[in-house]
DNA sequence: CGGCTGATTGAATCAGATCAACTGCTGTGG
DNA sequence: CCACAGCAGTTGATCTGATTCAATCAGCCG
C-alpha cells in the first residue's frame, strides 16, 4: 500500500482534487503498528493527527486505578487526534491498536498550512469535527442516561446498520466492547445472557443474531429492560 | 445592546477585522429569551447556531423518563449549536436558558458562506470545535470513570479557576449542577455535606469556600473519597 | 499437552437512585 | 406587613443495578 492509495481512502479527503490529494500524501508519514501497539498516551505532546488506512484503533481515557473508558474505535478511512491540529498541547486521550494496522500520520504544521490554503479541505474538516462532536454527545447521553441494557441494545443495532443485517459479528473482543459501553466484561456477559434468555438475540461466540429488533429498538430509546 | 456590540464579545469572532465583524453582525438575528425559555429541542430541524451575548444557556439531553444530562452551560461570549452549520439535520440536544438572556442567531446558509470565504474565521471555527471536543472528552471521562465525589471536586476546582479564588459562588441552582455532573440533587446535597464534614469545603447557601485544595485535586484526579 | 487470553458464572458488597417527608427561603397579594 | 404559595434544598429509609472478588471454563497456539 503506497501513500497516495492510503490517503485516498481517508474520508476527510473525499472530494478533493487529485493534485491536492498528492500534496497531502506528500506530507504524510506511513506507520505500521502491530496489534496492541500504543500510538500515543494521554498527555503526550500533540503535534499531528492520524488516519487509519488498515486495521483498528481505540481511543480511550484511563484513570489512575486502571479503569478505562473507550471513546471510540476507529477503522479504515477514519481519522483521529484531529484536536492536535488546532490546539497545540497534549492529547486528551490515549490511542492503541486493536489489530495489526497501517496508519498515516499528518504533522500539525504542514497540515495546518494545507487546510488554511484549501477551503474545501477546511469545510471537510469542520464537517468531520461536527460529526465527531455528535458522536461524543451521543456517548455522553448513553453513559449518563441509559442503563447497560439500553447501551448494549444501541451498540448491537448500530453494528447491525454497519454490517447491513440482523446477523452480526462482534469485531472486537467483548472486554473492549464493555469498556466502550462504560461497563466491565462481567456485566456485559450477564446482560448478553439475559438478552439471549428473553429471545432478544441468539449468540454463539462472536456471532450474534438480532431476533427482536423492535424490543432492542425500544431499549435503545431508553425504555427499561424488565424481565 | 446592538448587534455589533453583541457580535464583538463572541469569542469565535476574536481577531477578525472590523469589516468582517460587521458583515457577520448583519446576518445575525438578536433574540431575547427570559429565564426558563426553550431555545430548541432535541430533534428540532437545525438551521443555524447561537451565541450568548448575555445570560446563561444549558445544552442537554433528556430521556423518555424525564431524566436529564446537561452537556454544558454556556455564558456570555460562548456559542452553541455549531453542529447545525456543518450537518444539515436535527439538533442532537436541547437548549434552554437558565437566566434572562440575549442571544444571537446565525442562520446556517449565510454563515456557511461567510466561513467559506474567510479562512481566518474558518480557523477560529475549527479551534472552537476542537475545544468543544476536548470538553466533551473530559465529560465522558468524568461520567464514565469517576464517582460523584471526584466529579464534584473537579467541578468546584474549575469554578475556582474561573472565578479566580478559593471563595466561590455557585452560579446556577444546585439541581442543575447535579444534572451537569450526571447525578441528582439529593446525591449532590449529600456529597457536599460529606465534603463539609471532612473539612474539604465550607458552605453557606450558594457560597462555597474551598479549604483543602490539595485533597480536592486528588479527588478530581480520580482518587477515592474514603471518609 | 500445558499455558495464555478471553469469557462465563456465582456470591457479596456498594454507590447512587428512588421515594417520601420536611425545612427554609422568597416573592406576591390581600 | 403578614400569610401563604411555590420552589430549592436537605435529610432519612429503602432499593437496586452494577462492580468487585473469586473461581471456573472454553478456545487457541506453540
Amino acid at each position: 500500500m503506497d501513500l497516495i492509495e492510503a490517503a485516498n481512502i481517508v474520508t476527510l479527503f473525499h472530494g478533493l482534487p487529485r493534485a491536492q490529494l498528492e500534496a497531502l500524501a506528500s506530507i504524510a508519514v506511513l506507520k505500521r503498528a502491530p496489534r496492541g501497539q500504543e500510538i500515543f498516551q494521554h498527555g503526550d505532546p500533540a503535534d499531528g493527527f492520524y488516519a487509519v488506512a488498515q486495521g483498528k484503533v481505540k481511543v480511550f481515557r484511563a484513570n489512575p486505578l486502571g479503569k478505562e473508558q473507550i471513546l471510540h474505535v476507529f477503522g479504515p478511512g477514519e481519522s483521529f487526534g484531529e484536536i492536535a491540529v488546532f490546539e497545540r498541547g497534549e492529547f486528551p486521550a490515549g490511542a492503541q491498536t486493536l489489530a495489526d494496522s497501517i496508519l498515516l500520520f499528518f504533522p500539525r504544521k504542514a497540515f495546518s498550512e494545507a487546510i488554511r490554503k484549501d477551503p474545501e479541505l477546511a469545510m471537510n474538516m469542520m464537517a468531520l469535527l461536527a460529526t465527531r462532536l455528535r458522536q461524543l454527545v451521543r456517548k455522553v447521553e448513553e453513559i449518563g442516561l441509559k442503563e447497560v441494557p439500553g447501551r448494549l441494545a444501541a451498540y448491537l443495532l448500530a453494528l447491525g446498520q454497519e454490517q447491513g443485517g440482523a446477523d452480526i459479528r462482534l469485531d472486537i473482543p467483548k472486554g473492549q466492547i464493555a469498556l466502550s459501553l462504560g461497563t466491565i466484561q462481567e456485566t456485559l456477559s450477564r446482560t448478553l445472557k439475559r438478552f439471549a434468555e428473553r429471545g432478544l438475540i441468539r449468540m454463539k461466540g462472536r456471532d450474534v443474531a438480532l431476533l427482536d429488533l423492535d424490543w432492542l429498538e425500544r431499549l435503545a430509546q431508553g425504555e427499561r429492560f424488565e424481565d
